[in-house]
DNA sequence: AAATTAAAAATTGTCGACAATTATACTTAA
DNA sequence: TTAAGTATAATTGTCGACAATTTTTAATTT
């Protein structure tokens, strides 16, 4: 399953390709978080010259899956907790306001459309009961209609094109794939009400709860972890 | 004068320098917005090779100075009043944001170097009775330490290292150094009043508020510029 | 043995040339 | 005269090699 963020264009060039192919080895968590790249080795595995290869880290770069220092080389960017609850406050922000321009601007065959999707995944859900389908696809489609629907080119760039890589990133490293799929239905549902409604505060306040209550609950999972690894410990010193 | 971002770090490679220049030149208008960008022709000019060239043409590219097409070139971006529109609204979000945090995780001594520069930018208005520097200089630097303050990487990246240069641009091009002084200087103070009673809440709205009315403020002197220019090809036409 | 220095290896930055694609100019036909 | 098609020119994308810098290794000194 690939979901593709929904401003992309076709990678014509094989910069491009090497491009799209690194980001999801990045994403997958194929190349480790933190880790060196060699230039000429990854040059050779993908049987690119540098050049090529150059080119399609400084796209990386640009979306933030890489880091790059003058005269020493790249790291694949390290996820570490406090990164992750940063990301989220800025796509509260951002989101947020996407949101309530989209209450704004959306045409009204963009909301109807809106509120077909919501009901289609209705029935999926009720059919697999809160399974993978809506968490992942679901999810990330009602998110996109939102930020597109903002007819914002700033807010649309900043998210879909930069932002939205490294949330996938964070997802798969930190094995989160949000079980909270009934109340995110719910949430969602009363996004696009006051979208419809037209009211653009209404929205944003209510998208930022939504990231918001994400964002808490993926703290809790990881504070759990942390408590549950402890615990493990306690319990192997004390066999 | 040169008011340089905060987060930038010193250019080593050639590359770097060359960027730097680009970006002077197109924020100041030099290079015209919208104009096509020839690799070779540029290339010349700075005498670089076009490797390094394109190397700087990424970073452009990666705070939207210039936008790339594949297999048929860069451009400067073009400054439309819906592009600057849009470009406040992101402002909006993430500043109001960043305020919040700041609000959060300012350290006392921070807040403390906050107030200090206000008071002495109200010496130097007092002085010179709001004339070029505090609206230019004194500007940027209170939203600089506000958004540093957030403690944010991400926050911080986005706005002083993507969005900033893009401002300076539109400001240069429609010749709008914000002639809001003294209003600005009481909203800075209320704002920074905020921030040192950590009301992140109030923090964030003074903060929207203060950069939607430089929004609204822009708004009007560029519809009454085009009223004006009506006015003139109307007596024009009269004589 | 540890620390400092010097040499060697490896890596990144830069260059010029060639290949692939796109834009331009010209020819031909309707 | 305009339109379509073709050939030419120009531009962008990719490549391999060299230069500059950094990292690693080895040698020397304390």
């Amino acid at each position: 399953m690939l979901l593709q963020n929904p401003t992309k264009q076709a990678a014509v060039t094989t910069a491009d390709k090497v491009f799209e192919q690194l980001q999801f080895a990045i994403v997958e968590g194929e190349m480790a978080a933190g880790s060196k790249i060699s230039e000429p080795e990854l040059a050779k595995h993908y049987q690119i010259s540098r050049s090529t290869l150059r080119e399609a880290l400084n796209r990386l770069e640009k979306c933030h899956l890489i880091e790059r220092k003058a005269n020493v080389g790249s790291r694949v960017v390290n996820c570490t907790i406090e990164g992750l609850l940063e990301l989220y406050i800025t796509r509260e922000a951002l989101e947020g306001m996407a949101c309530r321009q989209a209450a704004l601007n959306m045409t009204d065959e963009e909301v109807a459309h809106m509120q077909d999707m919501l009901t289609q995944h209705a029935g999926d859900k009720a059919l697999q009961d809160g399974v993978a389908y809506y968490q992942e696809k679901g999810d990330l489609d009602f998110h996109y209609k939102v930020i597109l629907g903002s007819h914002n080119k700033q807010l649309i760039e900043l998210i879909c094109g930069q932002l939205y890589h490294l949330i996938r990133m964070y997802r798969c490293q930190f094995g989160m794939n949000s079980p909270r799929a009934s109340r995110a239905f719910d949430e969602h549902s009363r996004i696009i009400q006051a979208i419809a409604d037209r009211d653009g505060e209404l929205a944003e306040m209510l998208m930022r709860r939504h990231i918001a209550a994400s964002r808490k609950n993926i703290e809790n999972k990881i504070t759990n972890e942390i408590a549950q690894k402890e615990q493990n410990k306690i319990q192997l010193i004390k066999s």
